[in-house]
DNA sequence: TTGCTCCTCACGTCACGTGAGGTGGC
DNA sequence: TTGCTCCTCACGTCACGTGAGGTGGC
């Protein structure tokens, strides 16, 4: 074993990729130390350290604090290391569940702005659309003057509760069209867009429209929708959906919030009788 | 919209998990700020900000800084924030795959120190072998004094430039038990014990034997190798293996590293002539 | 002498955590 | 009066990053 052998700080850096005083710091603390130290000084590594900082790396990775790390390494035994990495790789497990959470959760915000970006404001579209896995929350109670946000309150508990994550948006639900012409403010229930959800919003022939304004401010859309429906001879055959496809998460300025208005609609039938 | 449609920070915390000292930190480097404030000083919420503060903390997942999240949010637009949930999505996929490989490591290094503990020091285990994936470094150049240091770097050099992680546990490669025997400590090859690996150490009836030591030294594995095929009528069908089963990573005394070498036995055939 | 690498020491920073000391409504 | 919640302010901390100023081998 001569010097040839050995790694300086700036090899052992490029190697493993970490930083040099990234290293300097894990030797300061005590928790990682090169195997030699020049009469000068200089710190001289040994190839099979790049394993071991490697391994350090992962742990540090989930949690696992540099100080928990080198008290585990100052004692360790293969029964201590084993029990850690068991550990660690159920760690593993939980960490790869929260980001798969956090990934579908973009995505549905990423589906709702493309929607709202690429939105016709003035027309009313009638299309076929797919099904939309939900969570819908229980009935709102709009007596005693029960606002908005109370009942919106109340969702979020019962969600909370029944171990579902308020992390999605959330829209309005209106049992018929009527509920939603008489009062747009008032949602018979509210349902979060969880894709994890065992509801369906369904899938179907639908028309869609859009209004900006802040929340509960439907503008002209109950009119456009009862006025297309006439003219086309349409009847309303389910429940209507108001999601807010843009927010306050994409637009400054709540005038110019866009809220997308979703109804089932099928050809009204000639009387047979 | 009166007062009791609004969440103290105490409310505010508990809906969504977050610390009341993240909030009034968020609000004070104008990244998230309670909707309204008391003539007292007090900080009220709304219920849609809990919507919002669970988007900025999956924003904040992954290493899109407070700033950088205040500053977007500060001039956002539909357009502005699509981009960064974009970004935020493919960001997801490489925090996926690189938790996958640090799960496989922790994987591989558990499976190494279980074998260890488990491990016969003293008896040859004569068993069937499931195959593993590795990856092959190049034929060592043991000429001129080139230590085992020196080609175990070049292995790394290599393993690098192919695009190869050196994050696996290292072991030797012997061409044939007798490279082995004649020479313990300098391998023919170096091997990766990475899972991804296109290489295979073959399936089939092999022997085990164990020692305890530092690298190199590998006491009389060759030796009761040896007796125990002459013994047994067995001759060796294929390349040998040393693999440290306990090393820096789980031991701290150096001289109990423990070596597992394993090489393919078959019968030794009657000469049919 | 010039450039390169290495060193220590001190200070900065990011995202909080933790009291200390005080207010305000039932 | 007693708890309870809320506030600000100051300081601590964890895991580094960033110079400043100096050394040492070719």
């Amino acid at each position: 074993m001569n010097g040839t052998d050995l790694l300086t700080i700036k090899q052992f850096s490029e190697f493993t990729g970490m930083k040099q005083s990234v290293l300097r710091y894990y030797d300061e603390i005590g928790l990682f130390a090169p195997v030699k130290r020049g009469e000068n000084g200089y710190r001289y590594y040994s190839p099979q350290q790049i394993i071991t900082v490697k391994l350090i790396n992962v742990l540090n990775d989930l949690q696992t604090t540099l100080k928990e790390i080198s008290e585990l390494e100052s004692h360790r035994t293969p029964e201590s290391i084993l029990d850690l990495l068991i550990r660690q790789e159920t760690k593993f497990d939980i960490e790869m569940r929260r980001l798969q959470a956090s990934y579908s959760i973009t995505h549905v915000f990423r589906g709702l702005i493309q929607t709202g970006i690429s939105a016709n404001e003035f027309e009313i579209v009638d299309t076929e659309a797919d099904e939309i896995p939900i969570i819908l929350g229980p009935v709102n109670d709009f007596a005693e003057n029960h606002v908005f946000y109370e009942t919106f309150i109340r969702f979020c508990q019962d969600a909370q509760s029944s171990r579902v994550n308020p992390s999605y948006p959330v829209g309005g639900y209106f049992e018929t069209i009527d509920d939603f012409v008489a009062i747009p403010s008032q949602p018979t229930r509210f349902f979060s867009m969880d894709p994890t959800g065992h509801e369906r919003k369904a899938a179907g022939r639908q028309l869609f429209a859009y209004t900006r304004g802040y929340y509960g401010e439907m503008g002209d859309s109950p009119q456009r929708l009862l006025a297309y429906a006439e003219e086309h001879d349409l009847v309303f055959t389910g429940p209507l959906y108001v999601i807010y496809v843009l927010d306050e998460i994409s637009v400054k300025d709540p005038q110019q919030y866009l809220s997308q208005v979703s109804v089932p609609v099928a050809p009204k039938k000639k009387l047979s009788v």
